[in-house]
DNA sequence: GACGGCTGC
């Protein structure tokens, strides 16, 4: 299972008879003899004998277990369930809810302690539920019941539900906050909202007086917010007795959640899925795509029922397996119909809609999918799921500042999250692709949380902003690599939001009102005194949406010339620019947009983005001005808030970086790309390490205004002959170095030893996430360097 | 001459 580079895979074509494939495929497969609810920590007793019901003590810590005879009721009448949805009543719906079983239980731990574990399986109905139950417990009567969700469909889909159920309007008593839509009033006592709202609030009313309790919902998750959320969560309870705190879990985190908060009580409430069976290869598979395409027509052509789901890591994947499958169909003859439908989230939203769309009779679905199906998308009538095992992550190195976009292995908690999308309508199976033993031994029970592999400058500042005086000894679930704190800090003072002794400056305080990564909010500040903030502002907010050009399969060429007509040689924030200033003036036509192959959907969320902001700086009294034609102007304002990230020109079409010495290179969709036009000098929004280390979105720059605009890292006198030599200083070093590990990378593999020790494995793979790096002294050694942040 | 998983304010 060690990280791969697959470039296509090499599919063998030419198929066997129906019957050896069959064959072939039945000998492949073991049943691993496990349950996903064996895994899920749902243990079913042979006798009846219930290790729960009661409390159990266990230093000092309290554990309770809801009724295992009532769980396993619970799931034999489960079969008729969706029937049974349509007959009964709303309240009678609640009633029948595995939560309901518990709810005076729940309530009185909740009342006897400030912070609860909820360990809540899918299907108990704790989302919608535990809300409710608080209303109906009095909490409401001296303040609001806010429950967090992830993502924005969660937060607005069970707001709708719970709105229905207590019998109000949407808004009113139940209510919800996302970024673009704050549908809450006065009357609003049940609060959904997604976990970056909650944060945002914390900013301005510390101690969030409006609320009487707050709900994390799933927690487990770990999303970047939410590790926010929890430190500072932690301390307001500590601070407001009144406030309760109920965090919910999956089964595999509740001890390591309850010892953050205090050895505080974990709650378990059963869930409601059915049982699927896990099977997994018996050799490991060499291509993934090739295992996938025999796994799903094997299943396919077995005869039994029900909708197929493959994982795969991403787009062009996912393409190549929805093609094979569908070519080695044609080859059969009188195979039964299948509709192959992939689905990833920069796949058009009209593609997308297909997957819910019920086939015809008799024609089975198999959807192909990255892990968008894992918690975000749901599709019911799941029968099948094929699971490759990897995924692609996003890892920061912080001391080359670049991400690293790779294919890893999934954690066990992944894997079996993916299982259980088989299990959500009837009895399912799960194919893994992959042994058990790389289950046990190679695959990280957990993935690493989001805060401890991403930049985090937005984060540094957030805190800051709260008045977090020393950044290291924040209470973090698991704190962030320091390397990359301190790096963010030094970010942060660079971009003049920091002073020297680390307290925010006014810019700074500016800076956190908007929503932005910190350059592109500083970019935004500047723009308003260099005259051209109405174009910046266009420029921000095309930033700040994914992709904007869409790349059909077939299609390629034909959407790259359309492309180039967008362009702008000397930059792509000025191309965005274009491109904006034109679809304006199609009156923001989504013809105009599918005629020239650009996302729809994209454009649309720049437009509010573009607002929101706006609304801010109008807010900040800050003053919104054109300037019109002159472009240059925009790019020196570039340039101001990105000097930081500068390459120079090296070779032919090859540039270093500035700072670092590192080689790195024009992406081929950038306007500079291929033009003959070369400048001496760039800046780049971001660096990304992919096939090679790329440089995303760049702007020509002047030399002059490097030196001019950032003073501590360029000057004029110092260009030519120590320039020079320290880039051929940092190209030693380069050459010289190890392979260097960023942070997560490094725990990454102290987990994995820990892991083999236990295990008596020995080591299993070889983690390899970036190029050579180097040490963080740039060779342009900062004229002054700040006194050591606050610490 | 390559390609980008997923969220969120």
């Amino acid at each position: 299972m060690a990280i791969i580079s697959r470039k296509g895979s090499q599919l063998v074509r030419k198929h066997r008879e129906q019957k050896e494939r069959k064959k072939a495929q039945q000998k492949h497969w073991e049943l691993a003899g496990t349950k996903l609810g064996d895994i899920m920590g749902i243990k079913k007793t042979e006798d009846g004998d219930s290790s729960g019901g009661k409390p159990v003590g266990e230093d000092g810590k309290v554990d309770y277990r809801t009724d295992q005879k009532f769980a396993d009721h619970m799931k034999d009448k489960s079969e008729a369930s969706s029937e049974f949805a349509k007959k009964k009543t709303l309240l009678e719906q609640r009633q029948y809810l595995p939560i309901f079983a518990v709810r005076q239980q729940l309530l009185n731990i909740i009342r006897d302690n400030s912070i609860v574990i909820v360990v809540g399986e899918t299907g108990s109905g704790k989302t919608t539920q535990l809300t409710q139950y608080l209303h109906e417990d009095g909490y409401t009567s001296y303040g609001m019941v806010g429950c967090t969700q992830p993502r924005r469909v969660a937060a607005m889909s069970v707001a709708k539900r719970v709105s229905e159920e207590l019998g109000s309007n949407l808004g009113e008593e139940v209510g919800y906050a996302i970024r673009f839509e704050d549908c809450t009033s006065e009357k609003t006592v049940i609060k959904y909202m997604t976990d970056g709202i909650l944060l945002r609030e914390s900013l301005r009313e510390s101690d969030l007086d409006h609320y009487s309790a707050v709900i994390m919902d799933e927690a487990h998750e770990r999303s970047l917010n939410t590790d926010v959320l929890f430190g500072l969560l932690r301390e307001v309870v500590s601070r407001r007795s009144d406030l309760k705190l109920i965090v919910t879990s999956a089964t595999m985190d509740s001890d390591k959640f309850a010892a953050f908060f205090g050895n505080v009580p974990i709650f378990h409430i059963p869930g409601r899925t059915f049982p699927v069976d896990i099977l997994f290869s018996k050799t490991p598979q060499e291509d993934y795509v090739e295992a996938a395409v025999k796994q799903a027509l094997q299943i396919h052509l077995s005869g039994m029922g029900g909708d197929i789901l493959i994982f795969m890591p991403g787009q062009e994947d996912i393409e190549v397996t929805s093609d094979q499958i569908v070519e080695r169909l044609e080859d059969l003859e009188s195979a039964p119909p299948l509709t192959v439908l992939p689905i990833y989230s920069q796949l058009p939203s009209d593609l997308q809609a297909k997957i819910f769309q019920k086939a015809p009779d008799g024609v089975r679905k198999c959807i192909v999918a990255t892990n968008i199906a894992e918690t975000s998308l749901t599709v019911d009538g799941i029968m099948f799921v094929v699971d490759a095992g990897y995924c692609k992550l996003k890892v920061f190195n912080p001391r080359i500042g670049m991400d690293a976009l790779q294919v890893y292995p999934i954690s066990q908690a992944n894997a079996n999250q993916r299982a259980g999308r088989a299990g959500r309508t009837g009895p399912g199976q799960c194919y893994r692709l992959y042994t058990q033993s790389a289950f046990k031994n190679e695959m990280l029970t957990t993935t690493i949380p989001e805060i401890q592999r991403t930049n985090l400058a937005n984060v540094v500042l957030l805190l800051k902003s709260l008045g977090v005086q020393d950044l290291l000894l924040f209470h973090f679930m698991d704190p962030p690599p320091e390397d990359n704190m301190l790096n963010s800090m030094y970010q942060l003072w660079i971009l003049g939001a920091l002073d020297n002794t680390g307290a925010l400056t006014p810019t700074g305080r500016l800076m956190v009102e908007f929503p932005l990564d910190p350059a592109l909010s500083k970019m935004l500040i500047v723009s308003c005194d260099m005259g051209c903030s109405a174009d910046i502002l266009i420029i921000v907010s095309m930033l700040s949406v994914p992709a904007i050009f869409y790349r059909p399969k077939g299609r390629e060429e034909e959407s790259d010339q359309v492309r180039e007509k967008f362009s702008v040689p000397e930059s792509d924030h000025l191309t965005y620019l274009n491109v904006y200033l034109q679809w304006k003036n199609n009156n923001y036509s989504s013809i105009w947009c599918n005629e020239h192959f650009i996302h729809t959907k994209a454009m649309r969320k720049v437009r509010e983005v573009r607002s929101q902001l706006k609304d801010i700086m109008v807010q900040q009294r800050m003053n919104l001005v054109s300037c019109g034609s002159d472009w240059d102007i925009i790019r020196k304002c570039i340039c101001a808030a990105y000097f930081h990230q500068a390459a120079k020109l090296k070779g032919i079409g090859e540039y270093v970086n500035v700072r670092t010495g590192m080689p790195c290179h024009l992406h081929p969709t950038s306007s500079l790309f291929g033009m003959g036009y070369t400048p001496d000098y760039i800046t780049y929004h971001e660096l990304v390490m992919t096939t090679k280390e790329y440089m995303q979105c760049v702007t020509a720059v002047d030399g002059e205004w490097l030196a001019e605009l950032g003073p501590m890292f360029y000057s004029v006198k110092q260009a030519g002959k120590s320039r020079m030599e320290n880039r051929r200083r940092a190209k030693e070093e380069i050459t010289n170095m190890e392979e260097e590990m960023s942070l997560a990378e490094q725990q990454l593999r102290s987990r994995r030893e820990d892991q083999d020790r236990k295990s008596n494995v020995g080591s299993v793979r070889a983690v390899k996430i970036c190029t050579p790096g180097r040490k963080e002294e740039a060779p342009m050694t900062p004229k002054r360097t700040p006194a050591r942040f606050g610490l």
